[in-house]
DNA sequence: ATTTAGCTATACAGATTAGTATAATCAAGT
DNA sequence: ACTTGATTATACTAATCTGTATAGCTAAAT
């Protein structure tokens, strides 16, 4: 079962998205996960271990919840991507949302060669390329164009909201990526 | 003339761009600026007033460029918001870009009480601000709707450029700018 | 030649950080 | 009752970072 792993990974992670990630301390995660640094030291070998091991699990928490989102409410294939910021939207709402890592975290390690930043990079490539799977069912012609042109308002949107909560932002990227779907839709 | 305090400025913003703002010691600004410490926190009391301005320099360079390549390069005031993109292409493409540093320092410094995290979220409001009366000038309805999304799109596209250098997202950026842009014109 | 101002050189204080070493505690299973 | 394994508690090391103190250098102006 292992629940402490669990408890210093949920913990690191909303720390780490209201505090920064260099600026949380792991004598901080563990003061409030209610734990020792020998604990954390001996689930996450280090802090950077720590760190992917949040970037992962967030990320793979979005992705499962998204897919299932779609899956279970769409019937043909092609209406998945007109619903898609929908869910985006409603799972920005939510009162456990704690942020997109993987933009914040290439943000505070811009080296290329950081394992941080790479991950990162992967991350975001992936969503992209999900995107464009699904641009591909409703067949959309630049299907990757597209996936880009959306994985921007995506970004910009939680970008923006990380700035100013309750922004709204993502609000408007939702009408403007309607559009930017209809547009390429009729093409 | 006072040149060492501009060598500190802008070796200070080379720096917080490739390594990040928390990563940079002023030991490594010092050091590749050709100084000591003490010229350092004679010009500026303290790394963040440091961080302040150059976030100020950065920003007022941005924005007097492109007010100033709008304004020679269109007749009408309408046209204006229309170019805006193929300006912003051009200046994330120039050798001489040190990336936009509010959006960086937003993702640094997440705390809404910090200095330096309410200057970049005043200055990515201001800009949207800009781009509003791009849009207003061009009789556009929503004109601070069609701004927020603009500037998702310009800050996403930031974002992603800053992920992976050369990824050419601003011209993706660019052509969805087009699209939102004309269909807030038609209506 | 001497003063003055700006800059350098260097050492250091004080705080914070990641990570480790060691011993004590606690809860089970046998 | 005893062992085993996981966790806690605490102290420590070594590095890093911001900011300061002190003294020396250099060049120009008078």
């Amino acid at each position: 079962m292992s629940s402490l792993r669990e408890k210093i990974l949920t913990t690191a992670s909303a720390l780490f998205q209201t505090q920064g990630i260099n600026s949380t301390g792991v004598d901080t995660i563990v003061a409030v996960a209610g734990t020792t640094k020998m604990t954390l030291y001996k689930y996450f070998g280090s802090k950077e271990t720590l760190i992917l091991e949040v970037l992962k699990q967030g990320h793979q928490d979005f992705q499962s919840w998204l897919n299932h989102k779609l899956s279970t409410n769409t019937k043909k294939p092609g209406e998945k991507i007109q619903k898609l910021f929908d869910y985006i939207e409603e799972w920005v709402a939510s009162p456990d949302f704690q942020g997109v890592g993987f933009i914040k975290a290439s943000a505070e390690f811009p080296k290329e060669e950081n394992p941080v930043h790479q991950l990162s990079s992967e991350q975001s490539l992936q969503f992209r390329q999900y995107i464009s799977q699904l641009a591909a069912e409703a067949n959309i012609q630049d299907a990757d164009g597209l996936a880009l042109q959306l994985s921007l308002l995506f970004e910009g949107a939680v970008q923006a909201e990380q700035m100013k909560r309750g922004s709204g932002a993502m609000k408007y990227a939702k009408t403007a990526a309607k559009i930017l779907i209809d547009g390429a839709l009729t093409h």
